[in-house]
RNA sequence: GGUGAGGUGGCCGAGCGGCUGAAGGCGCUCCCCUGCUAAGGGAGUAUAGGGUUUGUCCCCUAUCGAGGGUUCGAAUCCCUCCCUCACCGCCA
């Protein structure tokens, strides 16, 4: 959500760093509720000063003992004009909340100019794709050799987008989140968290799933009649990030630095036909996730390092990857500055997304009431948070399973899991 | 799920229809005093929105778990919901 009075001020200039990212502000519609807004406003709040001082007057009058019938009829009037426009004021005060709570993040400047895929810019590149002297399999074709992805099981219990992992290939999964947590608690300086995996209606809007994207979670029935169901994650993010919801932080409880590892429930909505293939895209998937809470005046060096973490895991799984500064077009709805990590997979010759690491600056905190007191300022301001997969296990199980096949069909195990595989060099 | 007790400012805790944005205490900030320390005295100390100015000044409104209702007027009365605690039941 971005800031009110920005809108108000800086209309013109909000709407074209908008547009740079393929959004058009509806400067009118704005404009339009904004007056009608400021009216309402006035009007109501005067009518209730007015009901105040002359209740007041009522208390006095009937303490002192003398008549009141009079300015009871009075403030009865004013009370009636009070409730209609409260009325209209509420309405338009919806409309206004869902104006902008549907008006993305502004771009940094940092960030490439760019509406499609192709836009981004490469970063950098880390590793070198691996050369075989045989014909390479995809993980889907790996996975069912060596009896570790059951796709036609997973089907039958649930439906297509959903994956049995067994044996050896199920062990490996776990493995992969072992690793990445230990990794992140251990030399990056992450806490790690067990988190709720339904969550809550104001989370989903603190994390800006609400309003706009509903269509992409899955949703639980109300519990109740009236009451509002709960939803599943579609990253950890919701749950970490809400952890600082109204909020008021000091200063040297920052950096917060938030890691965990969770199920994923995504709807796939709009998206029939991508990558039906294999586990690219799951409706249930795992992520370790990362999550910083920062002071705004430190959130770039912190995407910074936090993109670096999610590489170190790469890098230690010897993995290749390069990494895409997305374009603004490209960016998710919160994002201010972007940056995928793109794994090397070798069956299908490029390079595929397994991390997406974004400063969201204000643009949650605002909607979370997320703040923290700054030495010398009265009030509190609004952190900034950010969030990254430090990686996409499912994805990564796909890098592992097709950067280190052999001729056979086996699979080495990258040395840093083989730890956590009570030391087994290959799955077979 | 049942019964009972509760949910008030950064924290503790009063208030139970008007004089309460909220006593008192703790904490915190500033000042004074005391040669250090301890203690003492004084002042200040919520958040959000709006008006007005762009002067960190002033004014208004809202907020005592959330949402409704009663009333001229609600932290205070009524209803619904949520949450916390205790006991019972059930259960991984």
């Amino acid at each position: 959500m971005l800031d009110l009075k920005l809108l108000r001020q800086e209309m013109t200039h909000v709407a074209n760093c908008l547009a740079t990212r393929g959004f058009e502000l509806n400067v009118e519609e704005f404009n339009q509720l904004e007056a009608t807004r400021k009216s309402l406003q006035v009007t109501t709040e005067n009518l209730q000063a007015q009901r105040n001082a002359m209740s007041k007057q009522i208390g006095q009058a009937i303490r002192q003992g003398e008549e009141s019938a009079a300015l009871k009829t009075q403030v009865e009037q004013i009370s009636q004009d009070l409730d209609i426009n409260k009325a209209k004021l509420a309405e338009i005060q919806i409309q206004m909340n869902h104006f902008v709570m549907s008006i993305p993040n502004l771009p940094d400047d940092s960030v490439p100019v760019g509406l499609r895929e192709e836009d981004n810019v490469c970063v950098r590149t880390w590793g070198e794709p691996a050369k075989f002297d045989f014909t390479v399999l995809d993980h889907v074709e790996l996975g069912e050799k060596l009896q570790g992805l059951d796709f036609k099981s997973a089907v039958k219990i649930s439906g297509s987008r959903f994956i049995v992992k067994r044996g050896q290939i199920a062990q490996l999964n776990r493995a992969l989140t072992q690793f990445m947590l230990d990794l992140h608690t251990q030399q990056h300086g992450y806490e790690e968290m067990y988190v709720p995996y339904l969550v809550n209606q104001d989370s989903l809007y603190g994390t800006g799933q609400l309003p706009k994207f509903g269509g992409d979670l899955f949703h639980t029935q109300p519990a109740t009649e009236e009451g509002v169901g709960m939803s599943l994650i579609p990253t950890a993010e919701v749950p970490l990030t809400n952890m600082v919801r109204d909020t008021i932080l000091e200063a040297d409880a920052l950096p917060i630095k938030l890691t965990a590892h969770t199920p994923c429930f995504r709807s796939e909505a709009g998206s029939y036909g991508k990558d039906t293939r294999g586990l690219i895209r799951m409706h249930q998937f795992e992520k370790v996730e990362l999550v910083q809470i920062v002071d705004p005046a430190h959130s770039m060096q912190a995407l910074e390092a936090l993109t670096q973490h999610a590489e170190t895991v790469l890098q230690q799984l010897k993995l290749p990857y390069r990494v895409m500064a997305l374009c603004r077009g490209d960016m998710g709805n919160g994002a201010c500055k972007t940056y995928d990590l793109e794994v090397w997979l070798p069956a299908q010759g490029c390079y595929r997304e397994i991390s997406s690491c974004s400063n969201m600056s204000d643009f949650q905190a605002r909607r979370m009431q997320a703040r923290m007191r700054v030495k010398g300022e009265k009030k509190p301001i609004l952190v900034h948070t950010l969030n990254g997969s430090g990686l996409a296990v499912g994805r990564t199980l796909v890098a592992v399973l097709e950067n280190y096949q052999q001729a056979d069909g086996t699979i080495r195990i990258p040395e840093v899991l083989q730890p956590y595989m009570q030391g087994a060099t290959h799955i077979k």
